[in-house]
DNA sequence: CGGCAATTTGATATCCATCAATCGGTGTGG
DNA sequence: CCACACCGATTGATGGATATCAAATTGCCG
């Protein structure tokens, strides 16, 4: 499915070599890269830009499954066929590699699949966050997490090791309202508003669409009640961080 | 974490063999086997009962991140601890094997690993399900995903191979509206007058609190969207079957 | 600068939550 | 066996959060 590669605190790239001899496609804004009831036969390393996971119902409901990141992977399945779609949020650069070739890669390499089956635990601890956000969180509180959400990737894919770098101070946003709405199970209405209440709040400030700066990342954090998206994740501040 | 190892399509049991000689536990409702925080020690696999997984927030907001049925186990994490509890919802026998034990059989054995990997995505694609519900249905039909929900497990649990076994005219609900709200992300009294509803529209019938026939079950499916939840999971009819 | 799309904001409607009362089953003690 | 108490479930009345519909504004691209 849909793969967190990167971590600050984990050895990786353990079979991710499979990807370097790869052929690399560029993506515009919205081009699609899986389609959903299309045979399963590839799966992609994304090298740059932002993609998204959809699930569409047949009366044309959206779920934002996951956004994807540098490093992040998609397309294995269990079935045959992707039950789910992929398309590109901003321009992007992505590896192809056939996936026959990454399941004999795993067969052949116990360590390969061992590390594989390491980040399918972080996968579903992650989407088990998401699912606590809709099932118990508000609109705002889900906003909230949603913008330490993208700081956390930002951190990962920008190698930002220190959590006090001046570059975290500004949030970018790149997706549509509407993709963070169905993302977060909300209306795109609702996000905007959310996103002016955080502002009244005093918690972040609207430099433009796309560009956030948070002005009281203590509160932010506390409102979304989860402190960073690390691993283990805390729920509390770290030791020696002002609580 | 939480896994489906029952299925009427798929060989199974590759690796529950290191559950044979693993002590066995009786549990009495409400009875704690896991509770979050603890060190991860010990992995469970479900001989009977119902349980359910749990992730509580510090204020206090409870979601239930998963039923378990027969055959299911939990326990295994990316982290050192458990990130949720697991408690009985009914009586219940659980046999418990030491981690360490099962990771050295998926260390040892790749066909075991591989067959745990296999699962691990469907894990991951009935939790994408469940983010589908609680982001896009609305209460009505998450209790009809959930009561088809709850008809598939009876099906595996008592190996009904044929969908239209008169026993599953019967849908047993073991849990209380409680664990059903905090599972679909509604409050118990939304379960009861969605509960109602489903009644009032001629899809259900109440029987008593814990069993439910099933009056109209095509319409129920068509609520909910989704034709059962064997894999591959089908949004429409199989073919021969009327629409 | 003009025009289109995305976002924001406003007014209202709907759904679900909350608060409160009643119902119903279960177990206990008289 | 019945009265009572208790707990979960149901139902009712009301409130609040988010959705919907519509308009105004902003930002973006030619």
């Amino acid at each position: 499915m849909l793969f967190r590669m990167r971590t600050l605190d984990l050895p990786q790239d353990v079979f991710l070599d499979i990807f370097d001899a790869a052929p690399v496609r560029d993506l515009e804004p919205g081009e699609v890269i899986i389609s959903a009831g299309e045979p399963a036969t590839q799966v992609f390393n994304i090298l740059s830009g932002v993609l998204r996971v959809t699930r569409t119902g047949t009366d044309g409901r959206r779920q934002v499954l996951s956004f994807l990141f540098r490093d992040n992977f998609v397309g294995l399945t269990a079935t045959e066929s992707y039950f789910f779609s992929v398309e590109a949020v901003t321009h992007a650069r992505v590896s192809c590699c056939p996936r026959r070739q990454l399941d004999e890669r795993l067969a052949r390499d116990p360590k390969a699949e061992r590390a594989f089956l390491n980040m399918m635990f972080r996968v579903i601890e992650d989407i088990l966050d998401v699912v606590y956000s809709l099932g118990q969180r508000t609109a705002i509180e889900r906003l909230a997490v949603f913008l330490l959400y993208l700081r956390h990737w930002r951190r990962l894919t920008d190698n930002l090791a220190d959590d006090n770098d001046p570059a975290l101070r500004e949030i970018q946003v790149p997706m549509s309202r509407e993709d963070i709405a169905d993302f977060l199970g909300l209306k795109k209405e609702t996000v905007s508003r959310s996103f002016r209440d955080l502002e009244e709040r005093g918690l972040i400030r609207r430099l433009d669409t796309h560009r956030i700066r948070v002005d009281d990342l203590k509160a932010l954090r506390h409102l979304a009640g989860i402190w960073d998206f690390a691993s283990p994740r805390r729920l509390t501040a770290p030791p020696g961080q002002p609580a």
